[in-house]
DNA sequence: CATGAATGAGCTTTCATTCAT
DNA sequence: TATGAATGAAAGCTCATTCAT
């Protein structure tokens, strides 16, 4: 009567315990694939059922419709987003620009080996027919991160760090190079990939101040 | 303006004068809008044709197909942007911060206003399916537009204006707050609409130094 | 400028004038056929089309989809029938029974060879699911026989034809004997057809009294 | 009614005694509602299942698919009318309007009440694509009723109580009201339901002659 | 040049049926 | 016996494209 672990043969009618949830992985994969390959009008649902290795019926099984399927794939990937950007701060005394290079970039190195980049760029080509995608990024992306960025900003502010109200107005702005170099990539990866990391590195760079050997010399 | 009678001895009856120049133009404009509004798979030849004022069949006597109309609208757009990057360069002495403020600001602030942060949008959101409109957007616009930057920035890295070479190997830092702001018009504009000109002023009076008064002794 | 009669090859850009007309007329014609077959589910847009001559895209100009197709069709068999129920009355002195004999009878003998009785059948089978149909069935013909036959039943029991109320009470009673012996020819007409006509007169001779030698003696 | 622990001695270990017999009278109930409700292709096998509280799967056990399912449960239904139907006669001098009083009218009025007006309509709507269920139907019901209505007549016409032989060659008259007061109940009975008894009493009343104080002399 | 009725490939979605557990 | 995830044939509907007028 208590759940056994699934002791092999015993209890449990009908099909395997996980492998729906293998099944929903395969299908989510794939979805993504055939998104980012060819945007949500033109992705065809046989298509991302034949590379999940799964029936056309089946996808309806785990997703509404395609439009479910599209949201469900965003919303996948945007948890996956969540735990990269864990709400680290600076450590006590840390300059803006260290914390930006130790935090943020290894983030946006990263970017287009994950499917991150894929990710952004869907949300970019697609999100403005979605409204509904649009703001589950702006809520669960975008919101926190320019958040997050503006509070950063103020500090620095305050401590003298940042001359510029800048970024307090616009916390897009720090978010923007790496931006631009994903768009990039999209357009003209094939031929001329950009290295989003050094991008942003160069960007941090040239616009935060070195910090002036602390003391006050 | 005037229905001009059929030039004298010309003979030709149907074939009108330059009335297919405007008819291609009605049709450029009203596919411009459609597009804008759907992207190209969603967007219907029958709604072109309807706002055009032509019927379906007319389409076909301007444009092969609808992909022939997609890079059709585009080019048309694009060549209107040539005239729109005059290739203007700084005033003898003129410090690139004077200089970008005088000349790319108010192309920023326009961006809205104009099609042309339409267009961008397009570009961004079409361009990975149509390697044609990647290309000639590339070839019009932007290779221009970072060439120009980059010497630009070269020549204020010799002048000492710029310590930096960021802009140097990576024109595109300084159309990223504009581009990253007309994306997210394009995600939020409806609810939450962004100045593109406030943010790229924010961004070149923070990023680019108030040349010191040159000491003109 | 004045609409002239469609001189031959004169104005008219376009397809044929009336073409369409004729177009229509054969998609009703073959969805009838098809829904009398198969019922609405079990009709196919497909068979429709191929029994019309047309291609399937067709059927969607002429109407929105298999639901306004099936109510087109039925419309279409109701103008018909309102034609069949023109609104005659009894000669004046003229005894029920003959009146029937004279103008119900015929109406229910060509019920079969007419597709009358197929429309009958389509509506008591199809009518439960789309109250749209039953509701237009019942406007176009049921309340309008039902209340003739309720004023003529009046009348004659002021003459003293009719000893009963029953059919003042309940017209249907007198369009029974027809509806029945239609339902048996749908379900029973292939091996055993029953002549509606003569279920209908036997009823009448044996319901509706003789009148007796009209003069009083 | 209690659960029986397996008979000692019989070893039969899953396999229950009677507990088939409860889950094929389930699905059933269950399927009959369905089919009533949306007709046979519009019915759905998982909606059958959840109304009888078993899977998908287990309809399979017992029929073999969809349309077995349909002839069985009209099946079902027939054989408890068989037993509604008893063969009662009329008492001995019974005159056919108080015997038809007696025995016919009480069947009419429970119709609506009991799931016979629906099997009714079902037959009725389902009949004519599906021979073996208008057939079996018609064995069932249709001629022993109609062949006890003829033996009925022809005794009437016999002893002089009825001057027509119209019941003798169309039996299905004393049906007539009967069936066309259930079919409008299937089609308008939602908003203006009619009373199936009071339709036939007020019909017996009318055409079957109040027999004479035949004398007791 | 212009029209718009007609076409039919192509796509999404449903659902009866199967079968490993 | 019972389950329900998986299957895939089928059907409705759309829309780019054609062509007779």
């Amino acid at each position: 009567m208590t759940q056994v672990a699934p002791a092999a043969g015993a209890g449990r009618r009908g099909p395997s315990p996980d492998k729906t949830a293998r099944t929903r992985r395969a299908i989510v994969a794939a979805a993504l694939d055939v998104f980012l390959e060819r945007g949500f009008s033109d992705a065809r649902m046989i298509d991302v059922a034949t590379r999940a290795g799964v029936a056309k019926g089946t996808l309806y099984l785990y997703f509404r419709d395609k439009e479910a399927l599209f949201e469900g794939v965003l919303r996948e990937m945007m948890a996956d987003l969540v735990g990269a950007l864990s709400p680290q701060g600076p450590a006590p005394g840390e300059p803006l620009r260290a914390f930006l290079r130790r935090v943020a970039l290894p983030a946006f190195r990263g970017l287009e080996e994950s499917r991150r980049a894929g990710l952004i760029r869907l949300v970019v080509t697609e999100g403005g027919r979605f409204p509904d995608v649009a703001a589950a990024y702006r809520r669960v992306v975008v919101d926190p991160v320019t958040g997050a960025i503006r509070r950063l900003a103020q500090e620095a502010v305050a401590r003298g760090e940042l001359s510029s109200d800048a970024l307090v107005r616009f916390p897009l702005l720090l978010a923007a190079p790496g931006l631009t170099a994903t768009i990039w990539n999209g357009l003209y990866g094939a031929e001329e990939p950009l290295d989003t990391g050094a991008v942003v590195e160069a960007f941090l760079d040239w616009v935060l101040p070195e910090v002036p050997p602390s003391d006050g010399r």
